[in-house]
DNA sequence: CATGAATGAGCATTCATTCAT
DNA sequence: TATGAATGAATGCTCATTCAT
């Protein structure tokens, strides 16, 4: 059992080193600067090995989506307040969501750069892992029963409360920009601001929660 | 004279037929699916020729994306009021933005995909041809002046700003919301509301451009 | 009556501008490094003018091969002593030969490369121009029968007694070595004692020739 | 240990193969018709298989060459008597050299064009590998000390002493004359001839070692 | 005659994928 | 499982040649 367990661990290693070099070497190169046997060597595996693990070159990149998806779901989940009102869920999230990708710049650039190709027709629309897609219309549409939000289909609102966040993000990982703790609680601001049907409150201080992500798993 | 200018012109239809290929290839197949052969096919123009305007693949594409950059910034500026106040410069440059997108969600696409790959060390930061980025972070700087925007410096007044209206264009142009003049309203509306300190006022109708960025010149 | 004569020596002057250049790059950058619109802009020709003058790039090359060996031969041939013994007949054109290529060592590269490659299929062997052939073997049998040369076919002989001028001269080309009178005349008398059956007199001085060829023709 | 020695050996095969495919191509076609794809076909191995062994053309041709340059010096090196006089040193290098290049034209052909062409400016000069030309210039050098050649700079001599061999072989391998021994020993004369002071003495007979080449080891 | 933009076959090189070890 | 040499289809680019002006 143990010699089992050890090799579902060493199964897991490679393909973990995988994902972690491919999330690495596209963020930086690009899909265009990312062939099969760098990636490799940047996972310290023979090239073979990569073909172990997954059918072909796409599915690597689509699986390390993937990965990347849940282990950010996760990250954010992780402080999500289940019962709180919708601005207090709608601030975890977007709070995790930023300071997630402040702590991960490459799996942005990666994500970013893997929804923007043609790959994106192989996931589910709208950046979110399939099962989470009617959950946060769902928390859209609530928001605009509520007469918290704009009255607008859910999509829209998604799209428009996005925005903000997502533009911070990727100013911050190309380096054009510093996120810190203030300008991400400005940022949620934001995007409250884009949708809400009234500004979001003025903010005393900030609660600090930026080394949780970092006791985060490894790849699935 | 007249052979001088027609061929002037020739020389300039294929350049531009290669630059409209390139763009919507690149738009539908992604850079992956975009050989020099395959380009060339679309713009009905022989391999080597490519070679005659642009001095390799990457200059095509980066010559591709100055072209749009242009083309986009003058059909943006055709309304332009530059005596208006903040609010009315604010959203005619908004909506002129969104509303060219929305005719050319191929030129979207493609400037999404270049922006999000290594090509974006190639141009300008922030998506704004080279002159045009002081100009702009001049205008927000005006605006935090005047009140009228919250107190950020203006690369994050910009960031927060285009987030909404860049979201609502990537989804209309995937196909996943269809834009019509009222959700566009509704977005520069939400683009105002994500930076200014008072929320944007009630409309009553929307005035109708649409068909104007049609009469657009070719690429230069 | 002069109008033609104009364009005849036009039309000879971009021709032998074309010869000039291919003999240039070609020894410079080598048959690989000497594309026809290189050796066109070279010549400051269009590319299509040079198939006006020559039917393909190997004809290109072909005509400047015989060009080159024509030129050669007239130089060589200017003080040639047709009475002389065979003694003087041999220094005579050993003599001319080393100091054609002294002063042309372009061509020397050019025919050498020429005539490494499968190009030598198309000229007569032993790098003498058609009728040149029978008369230097000739030459070489009078020598044998006469008892002055070793008692070995014209073929060997001509072999053998070039040798020591090519290499010479390829040295001195390639610059791993200076020509000066004084080693010339060294030169023809290793090609004399290679072949004949008594060593060549010691010499006293050496007269001098070296202008001469400067008032050679252009290439026809 | 067998299995790695004789993965050692596959190793080695292809690139003994790439090689010999290399020289024989561009024996008979030129560096004009010897495009890789083809090599590649000759030696009975995939293109991409070159750029395993080969950084890139350049290189294979190179190895190419410094691989003949390694052979040709272990056979000629073979039968050299390092105690005999200077006259039996000369005449065993420059027997080795032609029965060398005899038993195998195409390397001699493939070395031709390479040093007529701008490679020549990546090996040494005078076709000598790297560590041997001072040794070959010592010859000399000694050989005038001791009287026995000409005064003259041992560079020249080199020159001069292989002049008649490089033709006479050249002649073989075009096909322009047959080498038998007695052929082969009078060039050896005519060379010594063209830098001694004294004439080579008449020989009777001439040993045969014509077969001894046939053992050399494959291309390293 | 002269030009040089246009052509497209041909070439060097890369890289996803396989398979013998 | 893991390896990495081998493969060959695919790609970017070159260049001899043509032809409309």
């Amino acid at each position: 059992m143990k010699i089992i367990e050890e090799k579902q661990y060493m199964d897991n290693a490679k393909r973990c080193a995988l994902i972690e070099a491919a999330i690495q070497v596209v963020a930086h190169h690009g899909f265009h600067g990312a062939p099969i046997g760098f990636i490799a060597g940047v996972a310290k595996v023979a090239v073979g090995t990569v073909y172990l693990h997954f059918e072909d070159k796409d599915h690597l990149m689509l699986d390390a989506y993937r990965a990347l998806e849940q282990r950010c779901l996760a990250a954010v989940m992780q402080n999500y307040p289940p019962r709180g009102d919708i601005r207090q869920r709608f601030s975890s999230l977007a709070l995790g969501v930023i300071r997630y990708f402040k702590l991960f710049p490459e799996e942005f650039l990666f994500a970013d750069q893997f929804l923007s190709s043609p790959y994106r027709k192989a996931v589910s629309p709208n950046y979110l892992p399939d099962g989470e897609v009617e959950r946060i219309l769902q928390f859209f549409s609530q928001g605009v029963e509520e007469g918290v939000f704009k009255a607008m289909p859910p999509t829209m609102l998604l799209a428009l409360a996005c925005g903000p966040l997502i533009e911070v993000v990727r100013a911050h990982a190309v380096g054009f920009l510093y996120l810190d703790e203030e300008r991400i609680a400005r940022t949620v601001d934001s995007c409250w601001d884009a949708i809400a049907q009234e500004k979001a409150p003025a903010r005393a201080g900030v609660a600090t929660a930026e080394g949780d992500a970092a006791q985060l798993p490894a790849f699935a």
